[in-house]
DNA sequence: CCATATAGTCAACCAGCTTGACCATCTTCT
DNA sequence: AGAAGATGGTCAAGCTGGTTGACTATATGG
């Protein structure tokens, strides 16, 4: 592996991850769902128990005051709603409402619809199948973390 | 391809893609560089010959005003300088220094070590050369986008 | 039951972008 | 040639999404 082979992979893999978190967002917008690819990452967490704020945090890769600017957010859009956690009376569950739970399911949907795109590109869904396997093998365990 | 199909595909290719970056970016701090993963991306529109700001800013899909901003901390650093352009006298010519070369070498190796890492997890470099081909072929064209 | 750790919030601040206004220069049309 | 509009770049102000620091309330271990 030559490092300029090493930059096109990057090059490619970046370019591959922005493309495609632009275009599950949009595919979320035109279900008639506002917001920002952000919350997608946190869905992704409270699905489908809820988690405390601290939680969040950590699994977003920011602090916690962070992540309670971002529920701030989530629940004045009516995604997610603060509630008492039931075995700790200094955290709040923070749970999906039921359009939370739409919101989700649209992301779902956005995604699928563009991954069905790459068959065609890759020859078929096995190839579809090869990538996801092989992606598994490399990703990190840890926090989520911006691309750049 | 069902649709939680796709979230954990999609999920493994963000993850994959921030881990790069963030390793990528230790590695040129670790070089003796410092600097932001944006560099990165303004640099290899800059080499081999420069760029005008206006260039520089479609390729980063950004404003000119912020695109010129970053200009100006990449001046500040020392990787890149702002020449006369030799054809037209409202443009300027952004090309890197010898300083801005070094860096750029210092991001392609550790890039190239991050991928190294890979062939363990994927089997071998036939499987890493086989994902940066798949790769290739569903990037999209157009202007680099952050991945969230 | 006290000492310390942990969950969460409020406030102030900062980085990295944006929008809007502007000037200098290039290009096109008559 | 000269006017009119397009384009390259900058300055200034403002916004968004995060940060750090200080603080309160509750939990936990000795």
């Amino acid at each position: 592996m030559q490092n300029s082979e090493a930059l096109g992979l990057t090059a490619a893999l970046l370019a591959v991850a922005g493309d495609l978190t632009q275009r599950i967002h949009d595919g979320v917008v035109a279900r008639g769902f506002e917001g920002r690819p952000a919350y997608g990452f946190a869905f992704t967490r409270l699905a489908p128990d809820g988690a405390t704020v601290t939680e969040l945090a950590r699994h977003l890769g920011v602090t916690k005051q962070g992540a309670s600017q971002l529920v701030d957010e989530l629940v004045a859009k009516g995604y997610v709603e603060r509630r008492p956690h039931p075995r700790d009376a200094r955290a709040r569950l923070i749970v999906l409402t039921d359009r939370g739970w739409a919101c989700t399911r649209a992301a779902e949907e956005a995604a699928a619809e563009v991954i069905r795109g790459w068959s065609g590109a890759l020859g078929g869904e096995a190839e579809v199948r090869a990538l996801r396997e092989q992606l598994a093998r490399i990703a990190p365990y840890g926090p989520i973390r911006p691309a750049w």
